[in-house]
DNA sequence: GCCGTTTTCGGCCCGACTGTTTTCAGTCG
């Protein structure tokens, strides 16, 4: 899959014009087909072979014949030219925030800058602020983002969006309780739910601005102010040294900010020029008809005025979304409120941090009506998986548990190792006296994967295949599996397969995610859960889900006890 | 370079904050 090396050589193109100066349209058109590429879910080559590359959108002529040229060659001729003066140490100065291509360009220029070296050295030697426009303060801020940029040293750091999670609740809460703010909420990509961020935006409804930024600045959370304006504060969060952009709005405009900030940058720009043709103006104040202000005050109020569906967050990203609500031919995307039961959890007799009962006492307190309790089996010795003894104590605990609670029903399961030779860890007559089998395959990466997921989905006892591709975010790229071929395996043993919400899981991804819907599979969202903060990660799971364009009827767990313990019934 | 509810040319989303400036350019989101 070569999507990634397109999209970073498309952006460096864009990057390298911008240097030079070139046509904005040019620059930000390379741009556009590099973000679409580098999220498109299909494999680029498969696109360019079966079909065109310029039914990718943002994609022409133009661009498809070079990125043609480079996967066949394996090289890229406008790539070479537009580089061809313009050192690659170059390019990578642009992440350094404040300074941007027209500054690069003119230190390039002017002053033969060439690599972050050159950059430090014209600093020191006074060269910098003799150029037009930049002064002391200039000077100090870049000398401030060079600091932070030799610490990530280029590499775009994005958090996980369950890291964040606690920091985010934390501070809205506080936001909440400052005096004439009426309501408080996440944008971005937190509010898409995607499943890294790279900053994060808050709103705040308020008539009194000023008293609002000084408050939410003198937050023990927050770090460092980086800039603070009449509408707009960003600050650098203690800890997490992440990014967070406060706006502050008056009532009237909430809905238009709101659907502003939360994006994406795509979706923006398609619902603006749709806005444009008829003759209005969209911007985070509202909507606008000759300078009158005709919606704003909610998001609803600003789709229905555009004569399209509402659209939910998750699948603001330009990917056919707009199209659909106007058509009134959306989905109606499964909700956060629709799931009713967990399986995947651990207890202290493995790696998890809380017993039975209060997992059990903190799931009906979420309302949910099942339990499965899922510890590792014997060989994950790693997470003290249980030998056969501890499983059937387990067990007499989960019996009476059941006695004990009447709202909930527990229900005896294992998350399974999938051995080498793609058998289960337990005989079949320990397997069947359970209520449910989870197979996951965690050690043994190299060895034939697909096959033994195809095999333990063979077996009469497994009941759910768990994390699928083994990916964790950011760290590690998955087991080398034949997705399709399991996919297809599934469907037609008639398994589930699980969505696993673990923050640093989330697998299957939203694209998986949609694959397997489409087979016509069975999915299950679980947490993995090894603490009493399942409920975090179970939201997470459904906003892959959602992100997946999943209805709520994909997703098994969204069932009544009743229906779902059909569902779960295996062959054997 | 892309694209079409003014469709093969002529547009292309819009505004806040900062710094260096007396009106604006650069950067960011």
């Amino acid at each position: 899959m070569k999507n990634h090396e397109v999209a970073e050589i498309l952006s460096k193109i864009a990057k390298a014009l911008a240097l030079k100066d070139e046509n904005f349209f040019k620059i930000r058109a390379y741009s556009r087909a590099a973000r679409a590429i580098k999220d498109l879910p299909e494999d680029i080559e498969e696109i360019s072979k079966k079909e065109s590359l310029t039914n990718i959108p943002g994609v022409g002529e133009g661009i498809a014949k070079k990125v043609k040229e480079y996967l066949e060659t394996g090289k890229m001729s406008k790539y070479e030219e537009v580089t061809r003066d313009i050192p690659k140490s170059l390019l990578t100065l642009l992440d350094i925030r404040d300074l941007g291509s027209k500054t690069l360009g003119a230190l390039h220029k002017e002053l033969g800058v060439e690599n972050l070296d050159d950059l430090k050295k014209v600093i020191e030697d006074n060269s910098f602020q003799k150029l037009e426009g930049l002064g002391d303060k200039s000077v100090e801020k870049i000398m401030e983002n060079i600091k932070v940029y030799e610490k990530r040293m280029g590499k775009e750091h994005r958090f996980l969006i369950g890291e964040v999670m606690a920091t985010v609740d934390q501070i809205m809460k506080k936001l909440k309780e400052v005096d004439l703010v009426s309501r408080v909420a996440p944008a971005g990509s937190y509010r898409r739910m995607k499943e890294t961020v790279g900053d994060l935006d808050i709103l705040v409804e308020s008539n009194d601005n000023r008293k609002v930024m000084k408050k939410f600045t003198a937050f023990s959370e927050v770090k460092k102010v980086l800039e603070s304006g009449e509408t707009k504060t960003s600050v650098v969060v203690e800890g997490l040294d992440i990014q967070m952009d406060l706006r502050v709005v008056p009532k009237e405009s909430f809905g238009a900010a709101l659907m502003y900030f939360t994006g994406s940058k795509d979706h923006n720009v398609r619902i603006r020029s749709l806005a444009l043709k008829r003759g209005l103006k969209v911007n985070e104040y509202g909507v606008f008809r000759n300078d009158t202000m005709v919606a704003g005050k909610t998001e609803e109020e600003i789709y229905k005025f555009l004569n399209l569906q509402f659209i939910p967050p998750e699948i603001r990203e330009d990917r056919g979304e707009v199209e659909k609500a106007m058509e009134g031919q959306l989905p109606k995307l499964l909700g956060y409120g629709d799931i009713k039961g967990n399986l995947h959890t651990h207890t202290r007799y493995s790696d998890g941090e809380n017993t039975i009962r209060e997992l059990v006492k903190k799931s009906i307190e979420f309302g949910y009506s099942y339990l499965g309790i899922s510890d590792h089996s014997k060989t994950a010795s790693y997470a003290n998986g249980l030998s056969v003894n501890d499983l059937k104590k387990q067990c007499d605990e989960i019996d009476k548990l059941n006695k004990e609670f009447d709202k909930i029903r527990i229900l005896k399961g294992i998350e399974c190792d999938i051995l080498p030779d793609g058998s289960l860890d337990y005989d079949e007559n320990i397997l069947k006296s359970l209520d449910f089998v989870i197979g996951a395959i965690h050690s043994n990466f190299k060895k034939k994967v697909t096959q033994r997921m195809e095999k333990a989905l063979e077996n009469p006892y497994l009941t759910i295949l768990a994390h699928p591709t083994g990916r964790l975010i950011s760290k590690r790229e998955g087991y080398d599996v034949d997705l399709g071929s399991v996919l297809d395996k599934a469907s037609k043993e008639g398994k589930i397969l699980e969505i696993n919400a673990y923050y640093d899981r989330l697998d299957l991804d939203e694209h998986n995610a949609r694959e397997a819907y489409k087979k016509g599979i069975k999915l299950m969202i679980n947490t993995d859960a090894h603490n009493l903060r399942m409920f975090d990660w179970m939201i997470l799971g459904i906003g892959i889900a959602r992100r997946a364009w999943l209805p709520s009827s994909a997703i098994v767990n969204t069932l009544t006890l009743k229906d779902f313990l059909k569902a779960i019934k295996r062959n054997g």
